[in-house]
This record gives structure tokens, sequence and C-alpha cells, in this order.
DNA sequence: CGCGTTTGACCGGCGC
DNA sequence: GCGCCGGTCAAACGCG
């Protein structure tokens, strides 16, 4: 009202007033009918009432009214008067027609101002991009010209704090380091393809999480947080045919080299299928609180134990695929195998495993990139990091992000760099202590990529998940507090609670705070750790995804950091809780507990109470996973030669 | 009947 | 060039 007010002020001529409807009268009212009084009291009110807005047809009034041969004592007062009103108002008009001049230069300085602001903008952005360019051309001058000068050197820390640099980067040139990628990988070794793979395999997560975030992704859940959405690089994992279909379809970001994606290994016990009140409890690996969708099995070579795949289909556009296999060696070992990124929101219960593996995705690829072959590490650049008690095993190199590793990054043959989550039990690691310096487990005939292994796995195979671990105080005691810890029997319905099912500990909280250090960590060690994870935010990255994992999102979780049992019934749809299929039982069916062999298990957790003394829990995102509608053929009778 | 799983076929990459 | 192998497709199938 008052911006229109003043516009129309400035729009109308200043001569120009409108007068109300009793001034209109007031002013008729003086033509002819020579109320002088009147025409005076309407002026004297006008001009009080109106300020300095001035009447014209009152104005020629006046002078008719001398004309008109009134007695001169009463012309010469009301003359006296009228001219005071006309000086009243010719000075507010002035007045007016200052503030309104005023007002428009004002405009017209803001005008210019936004004017030169836009200009500062464009300035400022061409400026960025222009240093941006540059940047990445001398980094990619600087790659290509290490490459090409030491292929064989294998020793070049320089050359890898360069990637490092290079893989924290945000790029908006994506496409370039690709290209460099592929063009000049020819005649490297596979420690350089690596590196190089990494950095695509950044790229890609920043990509996908550019992407995911700006487009359908908002997902920037927590778990975006760390950038993104769960399993990060390479987040077009199809290559071939399913990529032909993906770009046809969906506007996945550009397709950098297929064969270089990075993947997130997580490897979980699992030892069988197990019931809940005559109900099957899909196995802990089973759910990651996304929705998958199998789409093929496979025997694999060297291994008995048929590998499932499936993708997601939270999203239709999801590329995000996962593969479920035995372990040979060890069936009770599940792995479960990520590759791709989220293109959209995750269920909060998924968000955990995500930024999980997307984390230690990110740890991998800036692992990678750090000085391998120093002291403690292996030219893969290997990481391991024992969430067991928090045991980091760090290396004294700051630099690098190299910490022990318990067993091996069991990414075999892949073409992808890999990294392995190592939810295991693993008496090798049950150090509880920092400065755990082991060669790493990389097996250059076997790997193409290097491996990175994250060993969350519990020095004993009892307490083996994480999530026990993950009520740990934070000062870094230990906690290999099993024995404090209430048990939580989820599966093995029918089976003796004694006999907890060494997978489902879950801490008392009480416990966990009454028995606080009793295994704390040495000093140094802690020091050691802080170190570690204050220089790298990658470090950092993981470690809070994992205790995330661990502890839940939040939002399942109650103000003790229970998880809440509403949570675990969300991880399980409906579709997850069927009948109890014969296929199952609480051990393997006929000896072989392949990646599918609990496909139809369902979810008794929703019903099942807890034990009053012993939370019946299952982390809320935990980082197993198996499809959650995992199709449950029977291994052996889907086994199919390839 | 719809949806998810199963499974034989197919494709492409890689090594010999 | 051939065969192996991993990965995917898609028709058939089964379940609710």
């Amino acid at each position: 009202m008052i911006k229109m007010d003043v516009e129309d002020a400035m729009r109308r001529p200043h001569h120009e007033v409108v007068l109300t409807e009793d001034e209109r009268v007031d002013s008729s009212g003086d033509e002819g009918s020579c109320r002088e009084e009147a025409a005076a009291a309407a002026a004297a009110k006008v001009g009080s009432q109106r300020g300095c807005q001035e009447n014209d047809d009152r104005r020629s009034s006046s002078p008719q009214h001398r004309d008109s041969g009134k007695q001169v004592v009463v012309a010469t007062k009301k003359e006296r008067t009228t001219m005071e009103a006309d000086a009243k108002e010719s000075s507010c008009q002035k007045e007016q027609d200052d503030q309104l001049e005023s007002a428009r230069a004002e405009m017209g300085e803001v005008r210019k101002e936004n004017q030169r602001l836009k200009i500062y903008l464009d300035r400022m952005l061409k400026d960025y991009r222009t240093l941006q360019v540059q940047f990445y051309d001398a980094i990619q001058q600087e790659e290509t010209k290490k490459s090409t000068d030491t292929v064989d050197d294998h020793q070049g820390t320089e050359e890898h704090e360069l990637v490092s640099l290079t893989l924290g980067r945000i790029s908006s040139e994506p496409k370039r380091d690709g290209k460099n990628n592929k063009t000049s990988s020819q005649g490297r070794n596979h420690d350089e393809q690596a590196k190089e793979s990494l950095s695509l395999g950044s790229l890609c997560t920043f990509e996908a999480s550019k992407s995911g975030t700006n487009e359908t992704l908002p997902n920037p859940s927590p778990e975006n947080s760390f950038g993104e959405p769960k399993e990060e690089a390479g987040e077009t994992w199809p290559p071939g045919k399913v990529l032909k279909t993906m770009r046809g379809g969906d506007d996945e970001v550009p397709q950098q080299n297929p064969a270089k994606k990075a993947r997130v290994s997580v490897r979980a016990r699992c030892d069988t299928p197990t019931y809940c009140n005559d109900k099957l409890v899909m196995p802990v690996q089973m759910n990651d609180g996304c929705q998958w969708r199998k789409y093929g099995q496979k025997i694999a070579k060297g291994n008995p134990c048929p590998r499932a795949y499936y993708r997601c289909t939270v999203a239709p556009s999801c590329p995000v695929r996962k593969q479920v296999q035995r372990c040979a060696e060890d069936m009770s070992i599940l792995t479960t195998t990520y590759e791709g990124t989220h293109n959209h929101p995750l269920p909060i219960s998924a968000t955990a495993m995500a930024s999980t593996t997307s984390a230690a995705a990110s740890m991998l690829l800036s692992g990678s990139s750090s000085s391998p072959g120093t002291a403690g590490f292996n030219s893969s650049g290997n990481i391991a990091v024992d969430l067991h008690g928090l045991n980091y095993y760090l290396s004294d190199n700051s630099k690098s992000k190299q910490f022990y590793l318990h067993n091996s990054s069991l990414s075999s043959s892949s073409t992808y760099p890999t990294i392995t989550l190592d939810l295991t039990s693993n008496p090798s690691s049950t150090s509880s202590h920092f400065n755990r310096f082991t060669t790493s487990s990389y097996r250059p005939t076997i790997q193409k990529f290097a491996s990175t292994s994250l060993n969350f796995g519990s020095s004993d195979s009892s307490n083996a998940m994480p999530w026990g671990n993950g009520f740990l105080p934070t000062s870094g005691q230990s906690h290999n507090r099993i024995n404090h810890l209430g048990a939580l029997n989820i599966g093995r319905p029918a089976m003796d609670q004694s006999n907890i099912y060494d997978q489902f500990y879950m801490p008392k909280i009480n416990d966990l705070a009454a028995a606080p250090s009793q295994q704390s960590l040495p000093a140094d060690a802690i020091a050691a750790a802080t170190k570690a994870i204050t220089a790298d935010p990658s470090f950092q990255s993981v470690l809070a995804a994992a205790l995330t994992s661990i502890i839940g999102t939040g939002t399942g979780s109650s103000a003790t950091g229970v998880p809440n049992l509403g949570v675990v019934n969300n991880l399980f749809p409906k579709s997850e809780r069927g009948p109890v299929s014969d296929s199952f039982s609480s051990s393997p069916p006929h000896g072989n507990p392949c990646a599918s062999y609990f496909n139809k298990t369902t979810s008794a957790i929703n019903s099942q109470p807890a034990p009053s003394s012993m939370a019946m829990f299952v982390p809320p995102s935990l980082p197993f996973s198996t499809p959650t509608n995992a199709s449950a053929s029977p291994v052996d009778k889907n086994d199919r030669a390839n």
C-alpha cells in the first residue's frame, strides 16, 4: 500500500491532488455561491489536513471573490488568508517534491548498486571458473608428468600426496580427469591404476553426491553428510548393457570408466538363518535398511556358494548394486559388496550403512593415495580399522591413514578398488592396543586394485558384532565387554536362551556406564588415535559412519542409546515376514549356506518381546546386508552352472 | 493378478 | 580367435 501510494504520487503531476468527497463539495460550493467563509474554511481545512496539497478549484475561486466586488475588508482578510494558505501549500509541495526527488534518486542509486553487484558477481564467477580450470590443468599436467616419468616408482610419496589432494577436491570436471586417467593408464602398474581409479572414484563420489543431492537425492541424509549416499564411488556400476539402458532412461552422471569403481565389501558372520517364535528372523546381514531386488545369481569361480546380485529398488533409477555371497572358507561369513551411489533419499535405517560404506570408500580412496610402501602399509594402501574397542591401528606416519589390518582385504580379482569392512571376529585382531603395524594382506597377484580392509571385527568370535562395540565410551575405553553386555537373542528361536547368538550382543548401557575403562587404551595409543583422527577427515568420516552404524542414527535409539524396536520393525518390510520356509533351518540347508539360502526369511523380531534383562535388539542399520527382500532360494536348488 | 524370484541365456572383458 | 568368467537380462515361475 505504502509503496503504491508513493509510486502513484511520483507519477502524478505535482499539482494534481485528489480531494476527498467533502472537499470537492466544499470547492464546488464556492463557485457562484459566494460562500467565502466556507471557501476560506475549506481552503484552511485542505491546507491543514492535507498538508501541502493544492486545490486548483479552490485556488481559482479566490480571484472570483475578489472580482465580485465584495466588501474590501472582507476581501482583504480573505485574500490574506488565501495567500497564507497558498504559501503554506507551495512550501509543502516543495517539500513533497524534494522527498519524491530524493526517493527517486535513492532508487536510482539502489539500481545502480544492484547492477554493480551483479557485475561483481559475474566477475567473481568467471575468475573462479578460470582458476578452477587452471588448477585442474596444473594437476593434470603434474599427474601426467609423474605417470610417465615414474612408471615403476611405487615409493613416490609425493605422488601419493598429490593424488590425495586430488581425491579430496571437488571436481567440476570429472570428465577431464577420467579422460586423463584413461589415456595415461596404459602401461602402468597396478598401484598406479589403483590410484587412478581412486581418483576416479573420488570424482565419481563427488558427482554422485552432487547429482544426488541436487536432483533426486535429498538424501543428504545424515549419511550424505558424508557425502553420500551409501556406497560411494562409482555410481555407475553396470558396465555394458546396463550402462546402456541406464543411459537411455535416466540422466545418470556421465559414465566414468566403468571398470574402475570403488566397492565396499562388508564381511560379517551370519551363520544361519534364525528363528524366533517359530518365525524366521532375517539374518542381520540381510538387512541394511534398503530395499533390494534380486536380479541374478551365479556361481562364482572358486566358491561353491552362489553369488546373488541385487539392485536397489528404492528408486527405479538407483544404480546401486550389491552382491551377497558366503565365504568359501567360512560359510558362516557372509560377504556383501556394495557398489554405486544411491541417487535417492534413503530410509533412516539405511543411512548408517550408507554412511559407513561411503566413508569406507572415501577412506579407501584417500588411503590408497597415501604413501604406499611406507612402513606399515603395503603398496596397496590397505587400511585397517579395528573398531572393536575403538582400536585403530594407526601408523606413526600421520600422513597416512594406514592402520593395522588384520586380515585381509578380500577383494579378489576385482577390477574395482575394493574396501572391505570386516565385521567378523578375528582372533588375530584381538589386540586392543594400537601400534600394531602389520604388513598388509595385499595380494597383488590377486587384486588389481588396492583393497582396504576395515576390521570391525571383535577380537573374540563370541562378540563379533560391531554394534556391541558401538556403545563404548568415546574416551577410548575398550569394549570387549561382552561379559557386561546384555545379550540379545534374536535368532534361534527355539534355541536355548543360554546359548545366545553371538552376533546379537548388545551392551547394557548400565553396565557400560558402570564399567568404564577396564581395558583402557594406553595414553599414547589414544594420542595416536586422536592425532590420526583429527588429521584425517576421511578417517573421521569413516569413524563417524561406523559409529553411526553401530549406535544407530538416533531415530531408533532411546535416550540411553538403546535402539528402538520400532525401528527394527521398520527394517523388515512386511514382505519379509512370511511363514517359515522349509528351506531354512538353524543350519544351512544341505550344507550349502550360500548367498541366498536365506531368502524369504522372516522377521519375527517385531513380535519378539525383549527379555527384561536383555534387550531385543537389532541395530537400526546394520552394516550387513543382504537383500531385505532377499529371495530365498535354497542354494542347492539354485546353484546353477554358469 | 501383481510382484518378486528363479534361472537359462546372453554379453562383454580378459587371458591364453 | 577361443574359452572362461563375471555380470545382466528377461521369460517363466511361485507366492500372497
